[in-house]
DNA sequence: AAAATAGTGTCTTTAAGACAATATAAA
DNA sequence: TTTATATTGTCTTAAAGACACTATTTT
């Protein structure tokens, strides 16, 4: 059934949403605009809009990035996820979105764009348990994102993503605690990452917070998979 | 620029194309079919076919893969992969396509359905090293696909779909060492699945093959996750 | 007995788990 | 010297890698 003239039956519209993670305050936190248009307006969703024709999805998705978020810094898109395509998710007309996850380190906030009322960081945990609304079904969209940057972080380097161009070990250990939400024991976890060829380069340099002995600052140290895993325990699994 | 009176420049068409394993023959298959309708009539292609306004894009692949293939028995589909979107894969109109990936046990050949010519099992290493041409960007479908199957036979047991309802601990390791590519050592296999409890069960009963020491019967055993996982070496990495 | 296939056992090596002590800075 | 944080070391345990031999069937 075909809801405006001249639409076949298969026509559908798609969109991108994104799912940007960060380490703020000791939590994970993901970004939400405050939407500037119909439906769900002035609600909070994932910045994201519609597919164009001339552009594929992962254009889109670096195209809204910047429309909505004026993100700062480097963004690191990583994946796509499964798309959302419940018929009625939208209630106005069929479409279908192709869900993205980033992950950005902790740095400044970014500003609002042109599509956005107000861009914020809001805890990722508030959305999938549900105690922030959120529209669509990006709360879903939330959930399997966050459940893929915990799987990655077991197969892959890229918590090393969450940190600023210099980290410690001890910068590097808080991004594992605060996905996994569990605590890891410091000295299995230098010895793990220091043993992986490729997880970190040294600097050479050290940060001292003031007090107590400075810490070493690394790089990352371009391997992009981590072999072995490093696998999370069984409390620790969605 | 809409192409057709009334359509949106948002608007477009979404397919879902499904990339079905199996084992014959000594060799990681893949279904193809011969394409009925253009564009690319007569050519071989994956089964898949446009999602309709009022169902989701399973529901459309699990459609697709009874109206063209009538596969018999027990076929899973695993996951979705990454959409294919690049403006110009449908040399007509704008579409983007949902690929899914199954496995399929060693059974019988499908028979065509009405929206295929020809339905077949196909080498599909021959698919993605080009020397079997199949339409639209199906190659780098089948190529996804593939690398997915292998990742997912390290941390999971789906490698039991591969095999009819009752199988040998050497029928397993085979499908390992189909889709893997490489060679296993024998008693460090059976030793990975008999000490991960919920791999396989013992059925009691075994299977001769008319000369040697019969071999025992197995079931899958209920357990999805394989933890900890089963490693490829390194020459069996894409 | 010979041939063919299935299944089991041991030693080594790697890496994770579970622990406490030392090092380096500022106050 | 006290306090705070970073870093290193050892013993144990789990599991994979690399090997050869025994078991059960048919011919």
């Amino acid at each position: 059934m075909a809801e405006r003239p001249g639409m076949l039956d298969e026509d559908i519209r798609v969109t991108t949403d994104i799912a940007i993670f960060t380490i703020l305050e000791g939590h994970l936190k993901v970004l939400l605009i405050r939407r500037r248009d119909t439906p769900f307006r002035n609600k909070l969703a994932l910045p994201g809009g519609h597919v164009r024709r001339n552009e594929d999805v992962k254009s889109a998705a670096d195209r809204e990035l910047g429309e909505e978020t004026n993100i700062p810094g480097k963004t690191l898109i990583l994946d796509q996820l499964a798309v959302k395509s419940e018929p009625k998710r939208d209630p106005r007309t069929r479409v279908i979105t192709v869900p993205f996850v980033a992950i950005a380190p902790d740095v400044s906030t970014p500003k609002a764009g042109s599509d956005a009322l107000e861009v914020t960081w809001v805890d990722a945990d508030g959305v999938v348990d549900g105690s922030v609304k959120v529209a669509f079904d990006h709360r879903e969209i939330v959930r399997d994102a966050r459940e893929h940057v915990r799987a990655k972080l077991e197969s892959t380097t890229i918590a090393t993503g969450f940190c600023a161009d210099e980290f410690t070990i001890g910068d590097l250990r808080t991004v594992y605690e605060t996905v996994w939400g569990i605590q890891l024991d410091p000295r299995n976890f230098n010895r793990k990452v220091l043993h992986t060829i490729g997880f970190v380069k040294p600097t050479g340099k050290q940060r001292s917070t003031g007090l107590g002995r400075p810490a070493m600052l690394y790089r990352a140290g371009g391997e992009k998979i981590l072999r072995p895993p490093m696998l999370r325990t069984e409390e620790s699994r969605g």
